[in-house]
DNA sequence: TTGATAATGATTATTTTTGAACGAATTAAA
DNA sequence: TTTAATTCGTTCAAAAATAATCATTATCAA
């Protein structure tokens, strides 16, 4: 029974009981107190536990953010006919934007044998393309655990620094109104990458169109096109706006 | 039984029981034990496996989506009691910033409960802290993959966007004439994060000390301090020159 | 075969890890 | 407040593991 075999059954311990006993480690690893106290203390130095008398605590109760490959697998079939769809618009020495909604992360898995560089704000998208043949560029700036994504005012300059033949770019709701986010971060990303690309393609399943929540950021007339599963009716006051339509449902 | 025969049979052992020890591997491949010594060496070396006094453990015990090349599993025991120290110079509410060196990311499980901001350039030592109260701000720009880090005149200018109390950096070589790196890219990265914090340290086996390699892009002024294991003898020359020496070695 | 090179094993000194003892410090109880 | 009981850290010693050195064996090419 080794360091690091002790240190992971304790972590797990304190995992389990939110704190340790001395005593109880002693015996249940089957080695002395003073083998114990010297593993708690080595352990509180490097900050993994509060050391407590006769034990130590947990540090800190985080609980592991929110899981983006969960979120990114509801209704999968449907986003990865949006992606073909989307991907089947993208040809070697394209340069393109890719944002870090749930969908567009699910395009990867479709360029991944393209020529092609993308610039993203997205760490799923940047860990999804990181072994194969497509040229990352990382935009800068803070980073959005919960979101798993980069955002604020540098990361907005970054942005402004590029030029992409395209965009592909996620949303909470799309209307008449025009283009709709759950917060001012995400709504600024969006805007910058639709005005510093060519074309700007939303990929979005049904559900978000005709919906109207939070923030209304944007007119319809900053996107070029829509990929979407939803049908025809529900679509057409995008036609009338000038919005190409693609539609997995034709 | 040859090398690669009983490389095979020990990361078999590895996969299935979570650890190997020395003894008991040397009676099942009916070797000797120095032999299997050697060979866990080796082994660390090349990253498959960690090493532990009598035996050896998985890399990563706990499962990773995603899985980045590991240099850093080389004279583990080594780095950790560096990064310890470097810790220790870090206090809440500290901004640093670290850069992509091997060393400096076994930085990351000792600052995990630390309430500081981190500015890094390097995609594995955003992902190890991605659960933590850490707060990350990354550079933005294009991707080494080789490296797995982020580089480039844009990088360079993110760079000199910000100012942090402290920089943590890795180095190919260090002696009299200066600082050594294995590439450009490495060292202009490496003098921006120098010259945009008032403490600079340098994190650094004993193998790199008096190491003259390919490019010498820096005098010791550079620098406040270095954190390594060498011995007093060999460091003597960086006293001389005003440079701070921690080592763990006393 | 012969010589050179690499791999393996044996020996020994050194380092690391572990446990025990005991006084000091801390906590809990009276 | 005083006393008793833990718990703690330091020191020391023993055991185990390791690194360093040298000897032996195996491998391979000329």
């Amino acid at each position: 029974m080794n360091f690091p075999k002790r240190k992971q059954k304790i972590i797990e311990q304190l995992n389990q009981r939110g704190e340790v006993d001395i005593k109880q480690l002693a015996t249940e690893l089957d080695i002395s107190e003073i083998t114990i106290r010297r593993d708690l203390n080595q352990l509180a130095v490097d900050g993994l536990l509060y050391r407590t008398h006769g034990g130590a605590t947990k540090v800190n109760p985080l609980e592991r953010p929110h899981s983006f490959v969960n979120k990114s697998a509801q209704n999968a079939g449907v986003k990865d006919a949006i992606c073909r769809l989307a991907a089947a618009q993208i040809n070697d020495g394209d340069i393109i934007f890719m944002d870090c909604g749930s969908t567009v992360f699910r395009l990867c898995q479709f360029i991944k044998n393209k020529k092609i560089k993308v610039i993203t704000n997205s760490l799923p998208v940047i860990y999804e393309l990181q072994d194969c043949a497509v040229s990352v560029n990382i935009i800068g700036g803070e980073l959005d655990k919960e979101r798993q994504a980069v955002h604020g005012t540098t990361a907005i300059e970054h942005i402004n620094k590029y030029r992409a033949i395209k965009a592909f770019l996620g949303i909470d709701g799309i209307s008449e109104a025009g283009l709709f986010a759950n917060s001012e971060h995400e709504a600024s990303i969006t805007s910058s990458f639709a005005a510093n690309s060519a074309y700007t393609y939303i990929l979005c399943d049904a559900t978000k169109i005709g919906k109207e929540t939070y923030l209304n950021f944007a007119g319809l007339n900053l996107i070029s096109a829509i990929i979407t599963n939803g049908d025809e009716d529900s679509l057409l006051f995008l036609k009338r706006n000038g919005v190409t339509v693609l539609s997995t449902k034709r």
